[in-house]
RNA sequence: GGGCGGAUAGCUCAGUUGGUAGAGCGGGGGAUUGAAAAUCCCUGUGUCGCUGGUUCAAGUCCAGUUCUGCCCA
């Protein structure tokens, strides 16, 4: 089992492409934004023929006005893995959504999943007394929870709560899973590195292919559609700014422009979350490794090192 | 050539009646347990265009000068 991270645009998808031929295994995908179908440029899905050579998981499984999140992942990724598993068959997953791969690492807790009227509920409050409601609330019910969620934190103030709500327990009597050390599944950690100039060089270039390869009439198509994008779906980096293209918000450059920006925070964000992970094999990759070059080292390094 | 306005942080700009500068954006760092490509937190010394002058004290007033925008010839 392996499992490889890095930043958006370094080759996660391309390696792990390589060495699930090499191994004959199949690919689970940790992106929170593969899943939707028909967001294909803008989340920079495998081409249709790789994904027809090589099994691939978790990529266009929910419609894009669906509800997706870190639960249905697990839902939907366990089974696979555990079949995959008694089968003998090498998994390779592979994917720059990092909250994902602390739960393949970790699990989750076994806790009530998200409650849309609750989570309304809350929100409403929150928008007319104020989040610090929420905040006292919480500090009361759960001071250790409180402790750790800033004021501000909306998300993570309304998921407290609301599991408290659902539950009677603290969300911090649950929450035991993450740090605890114990991988799940004995996976092999795979990292790639870039040098951060190269890593914004590709990041700018695939920005810059994709809305050549149609990023703008991907995203009308989807807002075209009556049932449209979920909010999820909605958030993700190239349909946030497209959107706001078509709502005048922004220019087409400039929402070219902030697609760009919001690449490199997302870089930004995930190299944040790496940098907490133990046990991970960092490759460092150079602007002219191939993804076969790249296999061969890590078959010959990692898989099978004699 | 004449008139008026700009020139301050990487960018866009604030800077009150003179007391050696501050916002947004970008950048950097961090948190992160069912929204996570989301959400949140921390982080601002820069020849105030240049040269003189007035003043205890000038981004702020005065003179000159350079660049720049608009208007008139």
């Amino acid at each position: 089992m392996y499992l490889i991270m890095g930043c958006t645009a370094g080759g996660k998808s391309r390696l792990a492409f390589e060495l699930a031929k090499r191994l004959d295994g199949e690919i689970i995908s940790i992106d929170s934004m593969k899943v939707y179908k028909r967001m294909d440029i803008g989340t920079a899905k495998p081409s249709a023929d790789k994904l027809e050579v090589v099994k691939h998981h978790m990529i266009d499984v929910v419609e894009p006005w669906d509800y997706f999140g870190m639960g249905v992942f697990m839902e939907m990724a366990e089974p696979v893995i555990d079949r995959l598993r008694k089968e003998g068959r090498p998994i390779i997953a592979a994917g720059g959504t990092a909250m994902y791969i602390r739960a393949l690492m970790e699990g989750i807790f076994d806790g009530p999943p998200t409650n849309a009227e609750l989570r309304a509920k809350l929100e409403k409050q929150a928008s007319e007394e104020g989040s610090m409601v929420l905040h006292s609330r919480l500090s009361e019910v759960d001071p250790e929870a409180a402790g750790r969620i800033h004021s501000n934190d909306m998300k993570r103030l309304v998921r407290a709560l609301e599991v408290f709500e659902l539950t009677g327990k603290p969300i911090s009597s649950f929450q035991n899973q993450f740090r605890s050390g114990n991988l799940r599944y004995p996976w092999k950690l795979i990292g790639l590195a870039r040098e951060k100039d190269e890593g914004n060089r590709r990041m700018n270039a695939r920005v810059k292919k994709m809305v050549a390869d149609g990023l703008v009439d991907e995203v009308r198509r989807l807002v075209d559609d009556p049932r449209g994008l979920s909010d999820q779906a909605a958030q993700a980096v190239g349909y946030a700014e497209i959107i706001k293209y078509f709502n005048g918000e922004w220019t087409l450059d400039q929402a070219i422009e902030k697609i760009k920006i919001n690449t490199r925070r997302f870089a930004k964000h995930q190299r944040t979350w790496y940098r907490g992970f133990q046990g991970v094999q960092w490759l460092d990759l150079a602007e002219d490794d191939t993804a076969e070059g790249v296999a061969d080292r890590v078959m010959k390094d990692i898989i099978n090192p004699s």
